[in-house]
RNA sequence: GGCCCUAUCGUCUAACGGUUAGGACAUCGGCUUUUCAAGCCGGUAAUCCGGGUUCGAUUCCCGGUAGGGUCACCA
């Protein structure tokens, strides 16, 4: 194949989109980063009854968050524009009339009411209903008000090729006279996606399993225009985490938007959705945007589908995380936190606890960040230490206050706090009796991190103001 | 129900007919340590069932079972 690859992402604009959605799109983003090629964003707003205002932008800021950056588009101009289907009406009919004058395509005679009623009455009878057994000799002329149909030229079975699922076919049942242009004027799925990826010059065509039935249809129109059908990528679904079914908007799947809230890094996204649905081979699992191209190999593609596992996305999150850049830290820390608590030197403690950047946020409202720009409450003192001699505790405590304040201001590293305070901890028969109350004593917590690096963090005179109010 | 498709640890997966069936997440245990977290080391755990083909099947073929998809003036 050495004509340049182009690929399209092809959403319908009726809600917020899921992670199947964006998956779609980062493949055939991929596929054609990969080959130097042409990635189209067009949108499919042909049902009017179930477009959801707001989703183009939507869909648009999900595919900017995570990077998939398309090279035309509704707001990136190109030859092929437009990009919105309702803005190409007459380019379908141009294809439309091509059929017609060809004899395959005619008006259905039919109302909606009457469809429906042969159809009960040949599932009452068990069987299938096709609606070319109703097709009538003769076609008036197309005037517009009622669905233009396609006239299958041939009952016969097809069989083709898919680039992920092999040879596969379908039967003569599977060929039916559908419709192509609706009475709304619209034209359908099945006709108006195929005009497109004909004009755009589309060579890869990415999409989800429950295209597989229709894919006669698809190859039925392609013929009967005398054009070479694209390579058809088949992608395996991604199913719910629970149960087995494919993982969509009832299921519970999320608006990937929700993934950015919860503070997850698009490189994560991106890299985890990758590896569900194709897998490179090997044991490397972490991959950054360019490995991800480098890879990316379509004879790779996975069949079944594989559940969504929140666990192993939260380890790749942390994975990414570790990647990242002091700097890119703070930027993504800060930003859940209140000012007071912007502080570079609480970035490392929170990193290593955290698995997305929205967990910051609940530590804070826990009150386990509390302690970085409050003077703790010890209310709890007594319920801690009840069994334990709280004199020897406070004597011990006023032994470290004046091994500290020994220090002098600019050696308040946690080093030097850790040696003083370790000689008079390794004195006691247990280390525990002064550790524990200074922990306690600086974070007014049970559970912290290191108190030598709280106490370099507070500064000398909060870290002995802490102490002696604690004692 | 008809048609199409899929099947390896709990989960994601690797193994172009010959491996002690490998890795990762999760889980369990240990180490480290002042607690938590992190880190390091180790353990448990899988070829859906039944027939073939073959010297030899996770791998190829057939059947069963289970699961998915689809049968619209939705995409």
């Amino acid at each position: 194949m050495s004509e340049k690859v182009v690929t399209r992402f092809a959403p319908s604009p009726t809600g917020f989109m899921h992670v199947g959605g964006v998956r779609t799109a980062l493949y055939a983003y991929l596929w054609a980063k990969k080959n130097k090629g042409t990635f189209i964003l067009r949108i499919e707003d042909t049902d009017k009854e179930r477009e959801v205002l707001g989703s183009v932008e939507h869909i648009m800021e999900c595919l900017d968050w995570l990077g998939i950056k398309e090279d035309e588009g509704p707001s990136a101009d190109g030859p092929n524009g437009p990009y919105i289907q309702s803005e190409r009406l007459e380019i379908y009919k141009k294809y439309a009339q091509i059929l017609i004058d060809k004899g395959l395509a005619y008006p259905d005679p039919y109302t909606e009411d009457e469809v429906n009623e042969f159809r009960e009455q040949t599932e009452l009878a068990g069987k299938p209903f096709l609606y070319r057994e109703h097709r009538l000799e003769k076609f008036e002329e197309w005037h517009g008000a009622v669905p233009l149909r396609f006239k299958v030229p041939e009952i016969k079975s097809y069989h083709w090729h898919d680039v992920v699922w092999g040879d596969l076919s379908a039967g003569p049942e599977a060929l039916d006279d559908f419709i192509l242009i609706k009475s709304d004027g619209y034209p359908t799925y099945n006709f108006a996606h195929i005009v497109d990826d004909i004009e755009m010059g589309i060579t890869h065509v990415m999409r989800g399993q429950e295209f597989i039935s229709s894919t006669p249809k698809f190859l039925a129109i392609y013929e009967a225009l005398e054009i070479e059908p694209p390579a058809f990528v088949t992608l395996p679904p991604i199913m719910a985490p629970d149960g087995k079914k494919k993982l969509g908007k009832r299921d519970g799947a999320k608006d990937v938007l929700d993934y950015k809230r919860d503070g997850y890094l698009p490189e994560t996204m991106i890299n985890y959705l990758a590896m569900l649905g194709f897998n490179p081979g090997g044991e490397k699992e972490i991959f950054e945007r360019d490995e991800l191209i480098e890879i990316f190999d379509l004879n790779k593609i996975h069949r079944a589908g594989a559940k969504w596992d929140d666990e192993k996305l939260d380890w790749m999150n942390k994975e990414h995380i570790k990647m990242l850049s002091t700097l890119e830290l703070e930027e993504n820390i800060f930003k859940y936190l209140p000012e007071d608590l912007w502080n570079p030197k609480i970035v490392p403690l929170i990193t290593e606890r955290i698995s997305k950047f929205g967990d910051v946020k609940e530590m804070f409202e826990r009150g386990e960040l509390d302690y970085f720009y409050k003077t703790p409450e010890y209310a709890k003192a007594k319920l801690i230490y009840k069994d334990t001699a709280v004199d020897r505790i406070s004597q011990n405590l006023s032994q470290s206050l004046d091994a500290l304040s020994k220090l002098d201001e600019k050696d308040f590293t946690k080093e030097n706090i850790k040696n003083s305070l370790m000689q008079i901890a390794d004195k006691l028969k247990n280390r525990g009796e002064l550790l524990h109350p200074i922990r306690f004593a600086l974070s007014g917590l049970d559970k912290s991190p290191d108190p030598f690096i709280i106490a370099e963090i507070l500064g000398k005179n909060e870290t002995l103001a802490r102490l002696q109010k604690a004692i």
